[in-house]
RNA sequence: GCCUCCGUGGCUUAGUGGCUAUAGCGGCGCUCUCGUAAAGCGCAGGUCGCGAGUUCAACUCUCGCCGGAGGCUCCA
């Protein structure tokens, strides 16, 4: 294939041979058309051409594979669904539609939609796919622009807020016109797979005093299997949701009379621990104080921490003795008392304090979500308090803490982000400065990529955040390691210094999960709730054959239970299939079934809960086995 | 907090302006004593989220509240 055909929105064809550049492309059927052809088809492809010729660079084929290929789909979706619409409801006005990450929305000033009305929308788009509407790109100016959308004021207001000289185009697909800048596919035809997923409600500009507007999200895909698979993704996702999970598998558990604040059940409080008791041991090994703060502290502490001005929307008050107090929504202040209680020298620094610390957010109603968002939950907090010198060592310690905990956890992919300055903070040039570089340092030293939020730090400070992926893609902050500036001065820290003066320590705040019970919800969705050995809650199940064999179950689960192997057995005088669906279902790391066979070799007949039958192993064998798989933290193989 | 949708035994779920409101799982009882993803029969269990209104009559229609899902916004 020598050959490239292009075909523009115009209806014309051209051949080309293969590595022409735009350059010569335009040279051969003159600019106005080539501007034209921002998405042209080539051999059934896309083809983005105005970037390229610019750049003077070849050709370059686009497909769905590639991030601006699906863009371009997800976005040309959009408009086709505008125009569908439009048709069904002629008073509509649009406003925005971009692509997003796997689809895309538009937002629509029209009465709230029903399921009914996607369905409608759905079929006129399909319609409208049918018709095959060539999508031509035109330029215009402000003035022709503002004609062409007279009676839809957000339109309006875009195109005046557009910045000066620079150009405005539209794109028309039979009586359906809209400002963009593209690029698209250039028939409507290209869309062959799509399917509008929700609707929802959005402000004009994000701005809740703003009008309220209907958003409705879709997605879109070149061939119909791909729908298909994206679709079952999206099952497999909803299969692995925590909040399911949690029900099911009686871990954890809401409740109206508490919303937003998690009970949780024999054993889920087990999975708790286990990660509690990991953490405690950790920050232990690495030299760290464990300490235990109130929950209620009077309104004194939170004037003097600056929480009463800066955090009081999101929290909780009550009155002891007539005396204002709150629940507390951070645990520095109460480890910030702890330091002041004795004096430090120089020499115990760097001290670092840590603390599970039960804490209570009032977040609004809307924004609960299982344990990814509650309105009580436990961090693992930890503040160390270090000179000026010792920073950019403490801080490398932190992040390799944080690296091997989500590593012990099996998270592999995560995304960290460093925030500097914003405009309105404290704590000198100076301070700051020394700071952001040593984070930034820091992350150099170990060789790892960040992203850089400019602007994006706390008032008090400049801070590190760790993202971790959960299964569905979606992006987590846990960890973080903060610099703080304000709270040593706010509470007057000091330690002696060798030279006998008073110096101000350098505080810094990190956690690692970031709250416990959301990092818990994360680890369940990650595995599906077949969690790691050392994490679950049931890690083997006996089941016996038939009654007779209950006894040799029941001296072999003591047997376990005295090694610390969490085992129960399943005695009912049901059918084995039964029994071993029942523990899948559970996800019970091993089934073990005994009958007549294990009973005389001292056995068990192993069988994994990704469905492996392992066959039958010696007891004392399959005890060691687990008991080394728990010690060494394995993680889960398929 | 705002917008849309939802709320029926412990769980999943059918359904209707009017007689005693489905069914499956689970639970309990009995039978079966069984070899790797659901044995059979029987029984119990619901003031249809809560409150008010419309109506001769409301689980069903309307409104308010509570709770949930998705989104806006916020955030660990």
């Amino acid at each position: 294939m020598n050959k490239i055909k292009i075909s523009f929105p115009d209806g014309s064809n051209k051949n080309y041979k293969k590595g022409i550049t735009p350059k010569e492309i335009v040279e051969s059927i003159g600019p106005g058309l080539a501007k034209a052809a921002i998405a042209a088809d080539v051999n059934g492809q896309l083809v983005e051409l105005t970037t390229l010729i610019n750049e003077n660079a070849k050709i370059e084929i686009i497909t769905f594979d590639t991030h601006k290929g699906q863009d371009i789909f997800h976005h040309s979706t959009a408009h086709i669904m505008a125009q569908a619409v439009k048709r069904i409801f002629p008073k509509a006005h649009l406003t925005i539609g971009p692509s997003i990450e796997g689809g895309f929305y538009y937002d629509i000033d029209v009465r709230p939609l029903k399921p009914e009305d996607l369905e409608k929308i759905e079929a006129e788009m399909q319609k409208i796919v049918d018709e095959d509407h060539e999508l031509i790109r035109k330029k215009v100016t402000k003035a022709q622009a503002k004609k062409l959308v007279k009676d839809n004021p957000y339109k309006i207001e875009m195109i005046e807020e557009f910045p000066k000289g620079e150009e405005i185009t539209y794109y028309q697909q039979g009586e359906f016109i809209d400002i963009c800048r593209g690029p698209h596919v250039p028939r409507t035809s290209s869309i062959q797979a799509f399917k509008l997923t929700k609707a929802s409600s959005s402000y004009w500009k994000g701005d809740s005093s703003k009008k309220s507007l209907q958003r409705i999200y879709g997605v879109s895909f070149p061939d119909k299997k791909m729908l298909r698979k994206h679709l079952q993704m999206i099952e497999e996702a909803e299969k692995r949701d925590h909040r399911k999970i949690g029900k099911e598998l009686d871990w954890f558990s809401f409740h109206k009379e508490g919303a937003g604040f998690p009970f949780w059940h024999d054993k889920g409080t087990i999975i708790w621990e286990e990660v509690y008791d990991y953490m405690k041991e950790m920050l232990r090994k690495k030299g760290y104080q464990l300490i235990k703060t109130p929950i209620i502290l009077n309104k004194d502490l939170w004037l003097r921490s600056g929480h009463w001005d800066h955090y009081k929307e999101n929290m909780y008050f009550t009155n002891i003795d007539e005396k204002e107090h709150a629940v507390k929504p951070m645990n520095c202040p109460g480890g910030l008392l702890v330091y002041k209680s004795n004096v430090h020298s120089y020499k115990e620094l760097p001290i670092k304090a840590g603390e599970f610390g039960l804490v209570h957010r009032h977040e609004m109603s809307g924004v609960l979500a299982g344990l990814f968002r509650v309105r009580c939950f436990t961090q693992d907090d930890a503040h160390v308090f270090c000179t000026e010198e010792q920073l950019e060592e403490e801080i490398i310690k932190l992040i390799n803490l944080t690296l091997e905990v989500y590593q012990t956890f099996g998270f592999k992919e995560f995304q960290i982000e460093l925030s500097t300055k914003p405009e309105k903070a404290m704590g000198s040039e100076k301070m700051w400065k020394h700071a952001e570089e040593s984070l930034k340092k820091s992350l150099e030293k170990l060789n790892i990529k960040y992203k850089l939020n400019p602007g994006d730090g706390a008032f008090y400070g400049p801070k590190i955040d760790f993202h971790i992926k959960d299964c569905m893609g979606r992006s987590w902050q846990c960890g973080t390691i903060q610099v703080d500036f304000s709270m040593p001065e706010r509470f007057d820290l000091t330690y002696e210094g060798n030279d006998g003066k008073k110096h101000r320590p350098v505080m810094l705040h990190r956690a690692v999960l970031g709250s416990l019970e959301r990092f818990l919800g994360i680890l369940i969705e990650h595995y599906g709730g077949k969690l790691p050995l050392w994490l679950s809650p049931e890690q083997a199940r006996i089941i016996t054959v038939a009654d007779r064999f209950v006894k040799y179950a029941e001296t072999m689960a003591e047997e376990m239970k005295e090694q610390h192997i969490r085992v129960e057995v399943d005695d009912r005088a049901e059918s084995i299939g039964k029994k071993i669906r029942e523990a899948q279902l559970s996800k019970v790391n091993y089934i073990l079934v005994v009958g007549e066979k294990e009973e005389k070799d001292k056995t068990v007949n192993v069988r994994t809960f990704y469905n492996k039958v392992l066959g039958a192993k010696k007891t004392s064998t399959f005890i060691k086995e687990i008991q080394k798989e728990i010690d060494e933290k394995t993680l889960p193989k398929e």
